[in-house]
DNA sequence: TGGCTTATACTTAGCCTGAGCATAATCGAA
DNA sequence: TTCGATTATGCTCAGGCTAAGTATAAGCCA
């Protein structure tokens, strides 16, 4: 069965139908405002901006912005993909069984939505509340998520599926003593999924779900939230990014509350501004922070000739240089 | 201008027609044989395995999987999406203006390639001959890419914008003392496009191409490949994703060469088994290899527990463990 | 002035990493 | 049989980075 190159020339069993379909381009766009990340929705903060691609976008990405500004009235900035999704039976209401979604990730800060749009910001921990452990593990994981997860874990009929069920919901909400991993943010959302703890699996069919703590989305929308902080949670580590949810000039108690707001989890003080300095990240600008509380800090700015000295990878092997 | 939440209702200046497009899937599925580092492609080495995702298929991997055992008859193991292009003018042959490549990346072990399927195992460095630094920097880069960067710099028509050019070049291709970093593949390859030298430029409509040595291929399929080679040369340094590419059994010398043969540079003998054995990644099989040519080596598998037991996740903040 | 808050400097121990030295096995040719 | 080539494997060492903690400075306000 010798195949064409690239397109199946009607010959094959796939039918000889253009299999046409329709692409959502879909942003999480985030900022942060006062230590707290903020995601832009819209729908009454029960949707991401979002819209068909069209014939007259030149590319994915134009059409995202041009999305983004129709509903929100805000410019995106910095923009990277994300994901392409695609399955059946996770988009609720039963929609074009062929609509793929195409998400991107945006960076700004958060300015005023103007007059006359259905755009809000909204703390993304509403949204993931078993996210934030800023002020150590909520309550909710222990209260709430645990014994369920637990019970879940028992449902299964077999004992090595329970044991295999059990450690996924160990690992990636870290209980039994393990670390809290705050990159494992999708998989968290997904274990609740399939275990039927969110209101998306009753939605799609599954077991009725329990009420959990955390506000649900159109569609797959919280899924691609999820995927977005994920990715923005590990990206802050190896590159510098966070410089784009910031004002021009700030302290480094804010860029670190920042830090700390997307990550979930607090930094110790001392060594995140030894980091930044001895990367050479940002620099003075001479201007001291007035209205703060304690002693003044000083004020810094990103420095932009960073992206053009290193081209940062990270490295966990023993190249030589030889 | 309130817009509706996920679709304009025939609203807005979006036209109300259905704006369908067609997806096409395309693998980059790779594979390491005796040191060597291959892709499976179609259509005599000039295109990857592809075709367009159909009604039929129930998610966009299931349409993969089914496209790529179709055309080469290898089943598809370990699959991880790339990136989703949709660039007009960036295909080659002015296809449907409105197709999109959703790419895959997948590994496995070379088998060799039924009969009757026009698929070959083909070594990615004949795409990629700037990529291989395992014996040192190709003379190529010095002798012919240099020379022409050094052109498309000086050609440029304010001196800041020569400036910037060089810069970018010394950066992705470690010129002038910069360091070589593999992981800048696809920033390369992109590069390379912009300054026309390689032949896919001229075929969209740019300058004609310098013949460039480095095979090209249909479409945008090159690029694909790069991005491919990039992720993985990524990944392979924060998760133990080299062990889908070996054989059940093998030498830690063995593994070092898959490594490098990806990495596209050597790795420091010594240093990389206290690796392998301090993370616990491998555990010895008891057995010897034969037939080799120095000392035997013992025979190592990999220990698939670890996957369970960590949720591995690069740290690269002073997050506080309190 | 003392207490509160935040900023900033410095120290220390432990771990990881790059790099190199030394020794062990095995084979084949001199 | 010995030497040389080749690969395997063990070990050391210095430098750098990291987590964590101590100490001091500089404002505000009661």
């Amino acid at each position: 069965m010798a195949v064409a190159p690239r397109k199946p020339k009607g010959s094959d069993k796939g039918s000889g139908t253009a299999h046409v379909i329709t692409a959502d381009l879909v942003a999480v766009l985030v900022a942060v405002t006062d230590g707290e990340p903020k995601i832009m929705t819209i729908a009454k903060a029960d949707a991401l901006p979002s819209g068909p691609f069209e014939f007259k976008h030149r590319s994915l990405q134009t059409g995202l912005r041009a999305w983004v500004e129709a509903q929100t009235g805000h410019p995106l900035g910095y923009v990277e993909q994300l994901y392409t999704f695609a399955d059946r039976g996770r988009t609720g209401d039963a929609k074009s069984p062929h609509t793929i979604s195409i998400s991107y990730l945006g960076l700004t800060r958060e300015d005023q939505v103007g007059a006359g749009f259905e755009a809000h910001w909204s703390g993304w921990y509403d949204y993931f509340p078993w996210e934030d452990h800023r002020a150590g593990a909520p309550a909710l994981i222990a209260k709430w998520l645990t014994p369920r997860l637990r019970a879940w874990a028992k449902s299964a009929p077999l004992a090595g599926l329970q044991r295999e069920r059990w450690q996924r919901a160990a690992i990636t909400f870290g209980l039994d003593e393990r670390e809290w991993n705050e990159e494992l943010v999708l998989q968290r959302y997904e274990l609740l999924y399939e275990a039927a703890l969110i209101p998306e699996a009753a939605r799609d069919g599954g077991a009725a779900a329990t009420l959990v703590p955390g506000r649900a989305m159109t569609g797959d929308h919280r899924r691609i939230l999820a995927t977005g902080i994920a990715r923005l949670r590990a990206k802050i580590k190896y590159r510098p990014v966070v410089f784009e949810l910031m004002p021009t000039e700030f302290t480094l108690l804010q860029l670190q509350r920042s830090v700390e707001a997307l990550a979930g989890r607090l930094v110790h003080k001392q060594n995140f501004r030894r980091l930044m300095e001895q990367q050479q990240l940002v620099e003075e600008t001479g201007a001291i922070a007035a209205d703060t509380v304690g002693r003044p800090a000083k004020l810094f700015r990103f420095r932009h000739a960073v992206l053009a000295e290193r081209a940062i990878a990270g490295t966990k092997l023993p190249l030589s240089r030889t």
